[in-house]
DNA sequence: ATCGCTGCAAAAGATTTGCACTACC
DNA sequence: GGTAGTGCAAATCTTTTGCAGCGAT
């Protein structure tokens, strides 16, 4: 596994920015230094680097659109793994201040906390594969 | 602008189910009752629905991958008409209890809050339009 | 010489669009 | 008859994959 000119500055690019990049502007940036990459290999690179968590993905699953005709309880359990996700509802949740820290990026109209872990099933289950949502049970 | 029999159906298979399915998933269901829909009008029905926020979606955003190396402080304020995103820290935050609520669906690791509202930028221009993120401002 | 990494080009997957047809007021 | 909605097929966009060449051990 090596350190390549390529992987180094693909890391660089998204370390030294605060702006949670997608990959064509993490090509962008790194074009700008070593002109010849590619955007498969900032691909592969990024997903690498996200396996080694030296980075993480903003959605914690590689995912499509998904839809919710719930308008309240706005507050999500998702599985890591499988992608199962429900809502849930708390009351402490539903009061909480909005940290000064948030209001200083701009107007904040709501919280949404979302719970990141592993479902009963994937609990017991325990595989080490990355796993897509279709395995995701559906009721 | 009409409640057609593909439109209900398709809202009624997303409000009766807690699963978030994507447009795929949908489809699915609906074609049990009305065979002839397409995948098309099932985007263009949920999208529809979207606008009218008679549904949401479960990113604010319609997203590609997004990455991010910052480890730690892991809450986000985003601009749900622009997609700027930023980290923000909150002490209060990173001490909340894991809610009984989401303890059921499994085993919870780690909450995330996302902040969701408008940027500073957004919120002095106020258009209505749904924008995309290559608005993003970047640094 | 081998093995992993890269770039290219093509493939695959998800979503959108153009267009002709249908249904309804 | 006109307008909005649908289905089909093709287009687009994003991401992944196969493969041949390259570079470092």
């Amino acid at each position: 596994l090596k350190v390549t000119h390529q992987r180094a500055e693909i890391f660089r690019e998204v370390a030294q920015t605060l702006s949670h990049p997608d990959a064509e502007t993490v090509l962008e940036g790194v074009r700008r230094r070593v002109p010849s990459v590619s955007l498969d290999t900032v691909y592969r690179t990024l997903w690498l680097l996200a396996d080694l968590d030296l980075i993480r993905t903003l959605s914690p699953l590689r995912e499509r659109a998904r839809f919710d005709a719930n308008l309240e309880g706005h507050h999500h359990f998702v599985c890591v793994r499988c992608g199962f996700t429900r809502d849930f509802e708390s009351e402490g949740l539903g009061t909480l201040p909005i940290p000064a820290a948030a209001r200083k990026l701009g107007r904040v109209q709501a919280l949404h906390v979302e719970a990141r872990g592993l479902c009963r099933k994937c609990a017991s289950q325990r595989k080490s594969t990355r796993t897509h949502r279709k395995e995701e049970e559906k009721r």
